[in-house]
DNA sequence: TGTCTATCTGAACGTATGTTCAATTCAACC
DNA sequence: GGTTGAATTGAACATACGTTCAGATAGACA
């Protein structure tokens, strides 16, 4: 019978992932060794694979994770356009200053995916970007946003409000409200019509 | 006396450099053996010292290099705050296009920077980001631009203007004035005063 | 109390790492 | 044609890597 309490499974499985979630945003995929990542857990290197198959998966599970946890955590709010945008900008916000190592490593890392690893994160980020080109489409159809490519648009909006992540710290000179307004703003703005 | 014709150190060197932004930009710094650089070159390990004092220098130099090349190559133009804010973002979509993989090294390889080369390059960086700031700063006082925070703006502009090259592919539905003409036509509605 | 088994250890595997350096090569000069 | 010295080799150094697995450990059940 599987140990209840004073089992570790439960345990050991959680710490193991958060660990592989610090290490693999503070110092890199390929620099973060499995021992360093059982120190952290407080367990031998070899206790790791009770827990994941490999590293790779490791790094996988991470970004699958996360991009479908964003994918789940919005859908398009009813309402015009203009609602439906300022909902996708300020949701975006919030999403990602909540899990900034998550954001880094699901951008940084990709390269360290293996190729059918690659394929699964691509279309789950392709996903996310049509969900935002569908609004901006909808916007132009009806004369609210004027946009010379839906497409362009899409990547030039998420690139701007992924950057916060990069230079926003909590306690800094504004807060995570001002700085939704701000950029809500200059996204509404970048896409007006006229 | 030293080797003129058939000398190698000249085509060594510069050929270390280019094989090294090319295998950390595809690879990783971390992932990419001086073992590979060398075979890249079509030289043994060894040889690589004769041209840095380590692999660390290797990288500190490519970025270091971009940045200042960045910062001598554009200066704000005469004119007012709004001709300054386009040959900035004009600029700076060009002189990244031409080097995505310097430019992907710039952002991705920060981390691998020991403390005092992150020091450098760190500056260099907020030099460049000063001067965008300051033509927001100077339309912002003469009223040609409306924005809550000169140095969010800043940030959200570059975000923004330098994700351009995680999409743009030569040869694609758009060319590169087209895309610089779009990125110039939502950054100047983004801060526009109206 | 004794048995069971999930959990974990610790050593081992082959391979790779950044860097150093004595020895070698070979084109250019005297 | 012999000498010079810059350019390069190739082996060696200590250390680290991801992964495997036989064996030890210890809590839960009978």
């Amino acid at each position: 019978m599987a140990r209840k309490t004073g089992s570790h499974a439960d345990i050991t499985g959680p710490k193991v992932r958060d660990a592989a979630l610090r290490l693999f945003a503070r110092d890199g995929f390929a620099a973060t060794s499995m021992r360093r990542i059982a120190a952290e857990v407080g367990v031998q290197a070899g206790a790791l694979y009770l827990y994941t198959p490999d590293k790779q998966t490791l790094l996988f599970d991470l970004m699958r994770g996360h991009l479908e946890e964003l994918l789940a955590d919005w859908q398009p709010p009813a309402g015009g356009p203009l609602a439906q945008l300022e909902g996708f900008a300020r949701h975006h916000i919030q999403f990602h200053l909540d899990r900034p190592e998550l954001v880094f490593i699901a951008y940084m890392e990709l390269r360290n995916l293996e190729p059918q690893n690659f394929t699964v994160i691509e279309a789950l980020r392709r996903e996310y970007e049509t969900r935002l080109e569908d609004v901006l489409k909808a916007g132009v159809a009806v004369g609210v946003f004027a946009v010379p490519d839906t497409k362009l648009a899409t990547m030039a909006i998420i690139a701007m409000l992924t950057g916060v992540t990069t230079w926003f710290r909590d306690g800094g000179r504004l807060d995570r409200t001002a700085v939704e307004g701000i950029y809500w703003d200059m996204v509404r703005k970048a896409v007006a019509a006229r």
